[in-house]
RNA sequence: GCGCCAGUAGCUCAGCUGGAUAGAGCAGUAGCCUUCUAAGCUAUUGGUCGGGGGUUCGAAUCCUCCCUGGCGCGCCA
């Protein structure tokens, strides 16, 4: 890539210098000797602050430094040199050179903007809402997220499992099946707390009719006046005076909804390497579990300590504010140590680095996660964290009304089905992710230039549509100054791969959207300005390169983001 | 009270590992269709980057204090 040669070459003039005068440049310094690839051709192609920098280390003033510098700085590729401003270098490249860029892009076609400089191994867990009912607009958006994530990430080299954690043990889930198994066998009973809503129906009724008739001899008015109580007595009845139905309708309720998710994540053409079962983690008693060995793991290193019957993990060393009970006072394992045994799972799973997505009132959790992940961990594992936040839908200017009358939130399939899965996937990545997001509904149905997914599928349509008519020739001539004439858009296009790396490296899917309108604003004036079709076939076959290089930028760009482009609208 | 995230144009947001005049879209104003889709383009109006200090050649960006908003602070999951 050109601007990695323009960076080797900086860097070893710079150190010539460096030697020349017998001063000693600083790491911290050295790190910053780099070009910087320009979004306006005022400032050339690439320009460089380094000279500003290292004014101090050589005492000359920047543009002494500068001058010095630009003297060796000669590559081929490189038409002219210029000293700006306070110091700044800027470059210039040929535009035989940016021909040359172009038709690699061409031949490399989906293969441009990858990179395999990265080998790690990555596991990313996202979505892993509870199997407790289907999915609402706020998981959707880390289910987009990570997914976009997942692909930027493979992108440039890493080894990627994308995981989906199963919540099927626990309170939440006893819950699910005592709502299920009342709604079925017990007319006109309903306790606060219980889960509602149609699914609910359908899954009872489904499930009576497969398990027959069922005496149920459990009275709303025996129950503790205290509803969380009242949730835990009705769990216990059924479990210890209808087992069986108890069981089956655990597996039927969770392995039903499960489905549901998993069919609206492959609507959004979201799919998960790996789906981890809570209940696979074992119990406590078994020494064997990963519950037991991330418990004793952290009992070895030292760091928990009795009291109240309980045992702690003193996450106070590791700045959290308080310590955390793993193992709790009647012997069973809080929610936090099954989590932390999941991790113990991920880190004996040998993965260089372990990535959570996790829903931005969850962002408590990181620090204790952390710690116990530091504890468990070997080698140089790394866990990280990346929130989301919630999503709020607006209509004609309103806020949207939550869905239901519990106060849930829109559910994912709803939206979906007004809007289709793709305009959600665009707009959703749009913004960053921490950061609570307003979207326009109004905005999102729209078929005009207002509303950005449709402008950037258009774009591509527009390559398409020309393309169609007429294709690039690679034994016609380039006119290079019709490439020169289009800086913007070619500047975008060469430069695809750093501004690739740059996001992956940033967690940051947001910024290639953004990069995404760039790019079409870019071919939308290009288009407007230059006719393609043209009698002139030495210009017409340049601007059928550029037609067909952006087609390449635009569709690479939406497979990362999970987005199909359109070829016709 | 403590912690995390944020406050940039009338609106929705980029820019934040410090760099050359603070960007885009919408909204406003003025233009462009016998020509590859006008589902588009061009020009233009609009900002003491929440406020005060500091760090330095240089701060929207880093540090600090304050103000405002969102979220979180269970032996719940």
């Amino acid at each position: 890539m050109i601007l990695d040669r323009l960076n080797k070459k900086l860097v070893e003039v710079v150190k010539n210098k460096a030697a020349e005068k017998s001063v000693e440049i600083s790491e911290e310094i050295l790190n910053q000797i780099y070009f910087e690839i320009n979004d306006e051709e005022s400032h050339g192609d690439y320009s460089t602050s380094c000279a500003l920098k290292l004014a101090k280390t050589f005492s000359m003033n920047p543009r002494e430094v500068a001058e010095s510098l630009v003297e060796h700085l000669t590559l081929p590729s490189i038409k002219s040199l210029a000293v700006e401003g306070a110091g700044f270098i800027n470059v210039y490249l040929t535009s035989n050179e940016k021909s040359l860029l172009l038709k690699e892009i061409v031949k490399l076609d989906s293969e441009w903007g990858k990179n395999e400089k990265n080998k790690g191994k990555i596991l990313i867990e996202f979505v892993s809402s509870n199997p407790t009912g289907p999915l609402h607009v706020g998981h959707g958006r880390g289910a987009i997220l990570g997914m976009a994530l997942s692909n930027l990430l493979e992108n440039s080299g890493y080894k990627v499992t994308k995981e989906y954690y199963v919540n099927d043990a626990g309170r939440q889930i006893s819950i699910l099946i005592s709502s299920i198994l009342v709604k079925a066998y017990i007319k006109n009973f309903n306790i606060d707390g219980m889960y509602e809503g149609s699914y609910i129906h359908e899954l009872a009724q489904e499930f009576s009719k497969d398990h027959g008739k069922v005496d149920i001899a459990l009275k709303s008015e025996e129950l503790s006046d205290d509803k969380e109580k009242a949730l835990d007595q009705i769990s216990e009845y059924f479990q210890t005076n209808h087992a069986n139905e108890w069981e089956a309708a655990k597996n039927f309720s969770v392995a039903n909804i499960l489905d549901t998710i998993k069919q609206e994540l492959h609507s959004f053409d979201i799919v998960h390497d790996n789906w981890f079962h809570e209940s696979s983690l074992g119990s406590i008693q078994d020494s064997d579990s990963d519950l037991s060995k991330s418990l004793s793991a952290i009992e070895k290193a030292g760091h928990t300590f009795s009291r109240d019957d309980a045992i702690w993990f003193r996450t106070t060393e590791f700045k959290d504010d308080k310590d955390r009970v793993l193992l709790r006072e009647n012997g069973e394992p809080t929610y936090y140590l099954t989590d932390v045994g999941y991790h113990k799972n991920k880190i004996d799973r040998d993965y260089d680095l372990c990535i959570n997505i996790f829903g931005a009132d969850h962002h408590g959790y990181i620090t204790r996660l952390t710690a116990a992940f530091d504890v468990m961990k070997s080698k140089e594992q790394e866990i990280e964290f990346m929130l989301y936040q919630l999503v709020n839908l607006y209509e004609d200017g309103n806020k949207r009304a939550m869905s239901t009358r519990k106060g849930e939130f829109y559910s994912l399939e709803e939206l979906r089905k007004e809007l289709g899965p793709d305009v959600i996937k665009f707009f959703f990545l749009e913004k960053k992710s921490d950061h609570p997001m307003d979207f326009d509904i109004n905005l999102a149905k729209d078929e005009s230039k207002n509303n950005p997914y449709f402008y950037s599928q258009y774009a591509h349509v527009r390559c398409c549509s020309i393309l169609t008519k007429k294709n690039f020739d690679p034994d016609i001539q380039v006119d290079d100054k019709e490439i020169e004439k289009n800086f913007d858009i070619v500047n975008k296009l060469l430069n695809f791969p750093h501004f690739l790396e740059r996001y992956t490296d940033e967690r940051s899917p947001h910024s290639l959207v953004h990069y995404v309108k760039d790019l079409s604003a870019a071919f939308h004036t290009f288009y407007e300005q230059n006719p393609v079709i043209n009698d002139e076939e030495k210009i017409e076959n340049s601007r059928l390169l550029l037609t067909l290089a952006t087609r390449v930028v635009l569709a690479n760009s939406f497979r990362i983001l999970n987005v199909k482009p359109l070829e016709k609208m």
